[in-house]
DNA sequence: CAGTGGTCTAGACCACAAA
DNA sequence: TTGTGGTCTAGACCACTGC
C-alpha cells in the first residue's frame, strides 16, 4: 500500500466513521506530512482524491473542510461491481442471482465490433436476473470473451464474475464505459421480469476494458423504472 | 493557465481532431517533458487527467496508449452546464428554452434543509422547459438562493444561469451531487411538457455548491424517458 | 537489459484567506 | 503578516514491459 494510499484510506474512513464533522478543518497538508513522516506533496495527492471523491473540499488560503457524506445510497459512480453494491445493502435487502443462460456463442457482427475480436472467437454469453422481494426487476445479459476467461461455471456467475476475474484470472480491469437510456420494453423483458405492465425499463448498456484498452466485455443490464436509481457527485477540477 | 493544464489541453485536443489514432503512444513523459521545458512530474499530472478523462490509457512500463474518444454523445458527467452541453450541437438539433416562471418565494422545510438556508432568506424559483424539434420535453426547476445571486432576470433565465453567475457576479461552482430516479407523470408534467401520454420520466436532482461546501442552487429536470440519455466514464484508479 | 510509468522527496515560489 | 493550499522542480528509486 503506498504512503498516500494510506493517507486516504485513514482520512476517508475517519470521515464515514464520523469522527469529523461537516464543516470542520482537516490538519493542514503540513502538519499531516509531519505526522505520516513523509513529504508534502505525497499528502497533497491523498487529500486530493479525497476531494475528488467528495470528502473533503480543498480551499486555498484556508484548509481542507470535511463535508457532508451520507452519500451512502448507491456509489454506482465508478467501478463498483454489483457484489461489492450488495455488500453493503442489509441482508433482508439483498438480491437473489438466478442465471438463466450460460452459452458459448459465436459472436454476431455488431458483437465483434463492441469487443473488437474476430468471428473465430467464442464469447460466453451469459443472462442473469436480479430478484428484490421475491419480484425479478434487472436483467442482465453479459458477453465476455473466451479468449480471456476460458471456463465460466453457474455458480461463478451466481456470484460475481468481476471476483472470478481478478481473483482467480488475474484479470485487472482497467476502466469501463458506459451509456444509459430509457426503452421500451420487449418481450424478453416481459418473460424474465416481473414487469407489471410498464412500458419502458432503463438500459444501461458498458463495454469493460482490461489495460491497453483491450474490451474484455460487453454488458446490457436492464432495469425496472422503480428500482432504478443513480447517484453521482462532480467537482469541478482545479487543474 | 498552468503548465499542466495547457499540456492536457494540447494533448486532449489533438486527439479529439483525431491526430492519433486509437491504439497509438503517445511521446514518453520524458520526452514530453522536455518538448514543454517542464518536469516530468508536471507532464505526469498532465497525463493523470487524460487518463482520468478517458482520452489515454497509461500502462506502467510500456507508455501512454490513445483511446477511442467517439464519446461526443452528450457529457453530462462532470458539472457541464446545460449551455455547454448544448453548443455541442449542431444548430438545427439545439432546443428552444422557454422561462415560465421567475419568482422569489419564501423556502419551504424542505428546500431550507437542502439549501442550508433560513426561512427568512428568499430563494429564487425559477421554472423552464428545454423544446427539441417543437417538443416540450424537459422541465427543469431550480430554486436559487436570493442572498448568492441577488438579481435574476427572465433574459438570463433563456440563456444561462451558470454563465451569469460565474462570468458576472464572480461566483464559481465547487461541486454538485446528483440523483437520478425515474417517476411517475405528474400533472403538472403533463401541462408543461408533450408527454404522449407516457407514464414516466427520468428525474434528475441536484444541489449545486460553491467553495467552503455551501449550496447555492437546487434543481430538478425532469426528462422525458425517449429524450434520456447519459454517457459515463468510469476508470479503475491507480491510487 | 534498457526504457517506461508510479511514487516519493525536499525544497521553492505563488495566490489566496484571515487576522 | 502569517499560514494555507496550488504548482512546479530536479532528482531518486521502484515495478513493470519488452527485447
Amino acid at each position: 500500500m503506498n504512503i498516500s494510499q494510506t493517507i486516504y484510506q485513514d482520512i476517508a474512513s475517519q470521515i464515514k466513521e464520523g469522527q469529523w464533522s461537516p464543516g470542520e478543518r482537516l490538519a493542514t497538508e503540513h502538519d499531516l506530512s509531519a505526522t505520516y513522516a513523509t513529504s508534502r506533496s505525497t499528502v497533497h495527492k491523498a487529500l486530493d482524491r479525497l476531494s475528488q471523491d467528495g470528502y473533503i473540499q480543498k480551499v486555498q488560503g484556508k484548509g481542507s473542510i470535511v463535508l457532508d457524506v451520507h452519500r451512502l445510497d448507491v456509489p454506482m459512480s465508478g467501478l463498483v461491481s454489483f457484489k461489492e453494491l450488495v455488500s453493503s445493502l442489509p441482508p433482508s435487502q439483498r438480491p437473489v442471482t438466478r442465471v438463466h443462460e450460460l452459452t458459448l456463442i459465436e459472436p454476431p457482427a455488431w458483437l465483434m465490433e463492441k469487443l473488437a475480436c474476430g468471428a473465430e472467437e467464442l464469447v460466453w454469453k451469459l443472462v442473469r436476473t436480479r430478484t428484490f422481494d421475491n419480484e425479478a426487476v434487472i436483467l442482465d445479459t453479459d458477453f465476455i470473451r473466451q479468449s480471456f476467461v476460458p471456463t465460466l461455471t453457474k455458480s461463478i456467475a451466481e456470484d460475481s464474475v468481476f471476483a472470478y476475474f481478478e481473483q482467480q484470472l488475474g484479470l485487472s480491469i482497467a476502466f469501463s464505459q458506459r451509456e444509459m437510456v430509457a426503452e421500451e420494453t420487449t418481450a424478453e423483458d416481459e418473460s424474465f421480469l416481473d414487469m407489471h405492465g410498464a412500458s419502458h425499463l432503463v438500459v444501461v448498456r458498458s463495454t469493460v476494458y482490461v489495460k491497453d484498452a483491450v474490451p474484455l466485455q460487453y454488458t446490457e443490464s436492464r432495469h425496472r423504472l422503480d428500482r432504478f436509481r443513480f447517484v453521482d457527485f462532480a467537482r469541478r477540477t482545479n487543474g
